[in-house]
DNA sequence: TCGAATCTCTGACTATAGTCAGAAAATGGA
DNA sequence: TCCATTTTCTGACTATAGTCAGAGATTCGA
């Protein structure tokens, strides 16, 4: 890699973790501990699983059962089970809970105006535009693509946001008992191959394959969450079920789908996907693309 | 303060310390932890005294004697007396030490491309461009101005590098006994007033006024290092002698420059200085200037 | 309905990062 | 010379942030 975008990017990690990394943990941890307050943080005002919490803060649960303990003596939040199954806990925020996280909200306040202070109003407005756009890359670049069973709770999440997605935007709504189906079964190897995007815990967004033997690979359920538009997953699912494609022994790829779907359709046609006659009768499709798939190394 | 701009900036600090802070630190320390690893990189190749350690990484000094005496035993590093007094130690790398902050440097850029990997060339292009911009803006939000005495090793360095800048640019080089002295007790207070900017420990510019009564006061030895140059610290300083002189009842200030010093021009034009004739007879300057103040609250 | 898997918790342990008081050596100014 | 100050060091302490093994309750799938 190119070590003039390596020195800057460096260049930028001292000043961040001197100027903003260093401050943010003071201002965050008030008379409490670090953990505990990033995790009353966390558990925001709608509560959240503890088994959620363990994920996103990548605690050891050991650790976080003695942090949600101390919270709990300190009064700040309850912890109960859930009632769809009793083995998950949901940790709540209590009344002085609330009012504790909210002065953390306020010290986090302030630490960005601090930063902003010395600043006159063109150069506030340029850093602001700046930060927004090393934000939204670090969160792209913060997106994990893995494999996962069709059948794993995050897998599921999608398919369904997928399926009701097509649904609000179809003309005339979206019946998956009338599309061509995809048996979890044939989205499992080695029939198949089920890609899952996710960001920190939360899965954002999901794409298979159906394995054909020498025809092509068909790519089924591409869907990215409305909120992780713009940072570029589509194109990298894409581009990662192509590369599995081609491990599998696929010389091409295939593909159908509806002309509602229109940043879909820009998407297949940029990332060189051709439009060719209908491979088979499903009655959403409007287009058939197909991509001609090279197994290069990476 | 705008809350648009706030909230954005609280996105920033979040993505930037779980993305970038936590992993810096995961990166720093290797097999050692990361108060050593830290303390490793600052001694540096040159050499540090242990009271400059304490003062830059803010520790403890029995925590900072502690960390010194556990890399002295594995035979990372030497402490010894300084010279010139012998209360003062002085900690240098011993070539393994030096071979093991090398190993640092390496992770480093590990760090940096590990941040950049998952992006396209288009997207990495657009980070390090936002990341620049970061890291200007932060680094001109720590810049301080504050008054000092002339006298100060700090202002003589400015002072120092003002002259021997002028030498360098001026057609007929410079030399301060042709030119109209501003003597340092004419730059303290009541007579006069010296500001400097500084950036973590470093003078990086500096500028002074002679307050005249009734008259105009006049803005003397404005200088900004090449290094600081592009962080908007010369509107700065010149914004901050004007608050001066309006505090102490000027109701303009002037100043006289010479054409060699392009950039020093433009920036008084657009701070709203207008061209005057001559109201000394400096025989270095070129362009007289001159701007009505009005004590304006903050 | 049985056994495997999941989720949370407790107990026992370790490493890191500090804090504080006070002692010893060297320096600097009256 | 004497005394206050600076600098570093040691000993004794605490808090934070974990890790790991295993137990108990619950759920899920065959």
């Amino acid at each position: 890699m190119d070590q003039a975008l390596i020195s800057q990017v460096r260049g930028f990690n001292r000043i961040v973790t001197q100027r903003v990394g260093a401050l943010n943990d003071r201002f965050l941890a008030r008379d409490r501990s670090l953990g505990e307050a990033r995790l009353l943080w966390e558990i925001g005002a709608e509560g959240r699983d503890v088994r959620y919490l363990r994920a996103l803060l990548e605690l050891d649960s050991g650790y976080l059962s003695r942090l949600l303990r101390s919270l709990e003596a300190a009064g700040l939040v309850t912890v109960g089970p859930k009632q769809s199954d009793k083995r998950v806990r949901i940790a709540r925020l209590t009344p002085s809970g609330s009012a504790e996280r909210a002065v953390l909200d306020e010290r986090s306040d302030e630490l960005a105006a601090s930063l902003l202070a010395p600043l006159n109003a063109g150069q506030r407005a340029r850093l602001v535009a700046a930060m927004a756009e090393v934000e939204r890359l670090l969160t792209a670049a913060m997106v994990e693509v893995a494999p996962i069973d069709p059948g794993h709770p995050d897998a599921q999440h999608c398919l369904h946001a997928y399926f009701s997605e097509l649904d609000r935007r179809f003309d005339a709504g979206f019946d998956p008992a009338l599309s061509i189906p995809a048996d979890l079964e044939e989205l499992r190897p080695p029939a198949g191959l089920f890609l899952v995007a996710s960001l920190r815990a939360d899965p954002i967004g999901c794409g298979g394959l159906k394995f054909r033997g020498k025809e092509p690979a068909e790519i089924k359920r591409m869907w990215v969450a409305e909120s992780a538009r713009g940072l570029g997953v589509g194109r990298r699912l894409l581009s990662e079920l192509e590369d599995c494609a081609a491990e599998y022994g696929a010389r091409a790829v295939r593909l159908e789908t509806n002309r509602a779907l229109a940043e879909a359709i820009s998407l297949y046609r940029s990332a060189g996907y051709i439009e060719v006659a209908p491979f088979n009768d499903e009655p959403y499709a409007h287009h058939w693309f197909e991509k001609q798939i090279t197994s290069a190394p990476t």
